[in-house]
DNA sequence: CGCCAACCCTGAACCGCTTTCGCCATAAGG
DNA sequence: CCTTATGGCGAAAGCGGTTCAGGGTTGGCG
């Protein structure tokens, strides 16, 4: 067990101190090309690597942010982790995961933990930290993002304008011709659901109309199959087109509507989703959807994060229009 | 700026030693009453935590593992990192997450930059990394797992009985009377996709059956449409079922078969998938696969980081039985 | 040839914490 | 009352690296 080959041991081999490794190892110092190439070697030979910990240490920069992230079931929150883990790799930072789905009491426990390991920042993806916790994080320095959430007072905001979102989303399926439009609603505590209704209801309001139904799956998909049950099921009209809060529920939704209820996609119903995760494109859905901007939202956080910029941002998202909401489409249909 | 408050604030405060502090946040260590107040009145009144990057350095223990994962876009891996990360999270343990898509020349890279943060173990899912490296990483005594895959010489493994769910996917398909089986593989440099494979072809010979078509698919959802494309046009007899080597996959191919190609499922067409991720059972799909135990999985894995284990284990799968492949299910069908 | 600047190196201090060690006070035992 | 165990506490030595002040060499220039 040849473990722990510290920089004294590489300075020894080299011939050289402690310091002239640390330099060798530092970009920008400034070494001599002899020195460097005998360091390097005996780095080589003993298997040397910089213990990142004590540079950390040292230095007060840790190249490691957090990220918190409520859970995975949606896959618009994977494909924004992957997005991001890439981009942070590219400027040599790193990531400490955490999933955490459960209150705030307990997400605030978990926050003070990812401070304790000294992160240059902090992502919030879809979680909202408590006051006190983002205050401390103020303090201290450390940048918070909230991302795709605004509810927070501290900390600044990255997420797509959702009220733009939902009022397009409710504009084309007046556009399409539907007049009697439900919404399946997310979780209500959450920003972004309360941003792309009072989109939908704007745009309803514009037309002077009116939510025909409304019901709430919660972000759930077993919510989000008894809503669309309690919209379409018991007596009176039913709706002509559904805007559901995300993806997610839309599929779920489409499934009972077609295959327990027996209705036909769009001809009966339209649905309209936000999102577009890469399940939409499946011929079995052929989702129309709020396209979030993943690629922008990602980018800005990582201005943030790396102190490249201290602003919010709300991204713009756009219409992803296939079959789902009854718009001509370049296919005739299965 | 009230930032650092380090235990020798608190100590002053507290009218105690630097040490006296570091045994109050020290599980287990001898400390009176009266000293254990009065510290942790001092340490709330300043904010102070311990910093875990400094303790680290002096323990050898930093509490965090690696995870490198290739991508997210099955949803299988989503899955599988959210268990872990929970699991992780119960023993105290931190994860620091890499995507590497790329190369195993970049891989190697990406692991160093791992192990120079002291990760207590390695968990490699569906990655392989380089025989040097994980030979340096037993000699400084990091436990390595590797997840779902079992190429690597070097860790551990954790993984399915790929080679019988492959069998129990084509035993299924024989057993409902489909005779011309085809295959849509996964990536070849895949143990996983081998096993599998193997399994299939194992279950054939047994029936005195051989493979009906062929075509690879590398884990990937164009390559996946293009095989199931080719699979299912030109002349000659088509397969009338078809074990594509996980779900991912086989919602493409389905998506192919039916809305492209006019084929009915399962009535032309029986399929089965592997792995069992949520959207398998949509009404869309419903997808006849080979459940992967991803709690066994996880929890094998977290006993061999925390080093109660120091075996592989293989983990049996499943039949999950929808109405994808032909059988008698409890819906008549939409 | 002498002086000064430039350059590179060393040694020491330090980042914030843990932990061994020895000390002292108190309690128990003879 | 004195000895011996006991347990809590403080001083100091690091963990592995960075950084800064300072000193030795070298080279350029007057």
């Amino acid at each position: 067990m040849a473990d722990k080959v510290t920089s004294l041991d590489v300075a020894a081999r080299a011939g050289v101190s402690r310091s002239a490794v640390s330099r060798v190892f530092t970009p920008g110092a400034s070494v001599s090309a002899a020195t460097a190439r005998k360091v390097r070697e005996a780095a080589e030979a003993l298997g040397y690597r910089p213990n990142a910990l004590a540079r950390s240490l040292l230095t007060g920069q840790s190249r490691m942010v957090g990220l918190l992230v409520g859970y995975l079931d949606n896959h618009f929150y994977p494909a924004l982790v992957e997005k991001l883990c890439q981009e942070l790799e590219t400027e040599g930072v790193h990531v400490l995961v955490f999933l955490a789905e459960d209150a705030e009491a307990n997400l605030d426990k978990v926050v003070a933990d990812l401070l304790d390991y000294q992160v240059d920042g902090l992502v919030l993806a879809s979680v909202t930290v408590g006051s006190t916790l983002g205050q401390r994080c103020l303090e201290i320095g450390v940048p918070v993002v909230e991302l795709n959430r605004s509810d927070g007072g501290q900390g600044l905001h990255v997420l797509s304008d959702n009220e733009a979102g939902g009022a397009m989303a409710v504009e084309h399926l007046i556009a399409q011709g539907r007049r009697r439009i439900g919404h399946i609603a997310g979780w209500e505590g959450a920003s972004t659901q309360r941003a792309r209704e009072a989109g939908a209801i704007k745009a309803l309001d514009q037309a002077g109309m009116q939510m025909f139904a409304r019901e709430v799956g919660n972000f759930d998909a077993a919510q989000a199959r008894d809503a669309a049950r309690r919209m379409f099921t018991g007596p009176g009209p039913k709706p002509d087109a559904v805007f559901v809060a995300n993806d997610f529920m839309a599929f779920h939704v489409m499934d009972v509507l077609r295959y327990e209820l027996g209705l036909a996609i769009p001809d009966d119903v339209a649905i309209v989703g936000f999102d577009d995760v890469p399940t939409s494109a499946f011929a079995a859905f052929e989702l129309t959807t709020v396209r979030q901007d993943i690629a922008a939202m990602v980018e800005h956080t990582v201005a943030v994060l790396m102190g490249r910029s201290v602003e919010s941002r709300v991204i713009a998202p756009t219409l992803t229009v296939r079959r789902s909401c009854g718009a001509a489409s370049d296919s005739a249909g299965g």
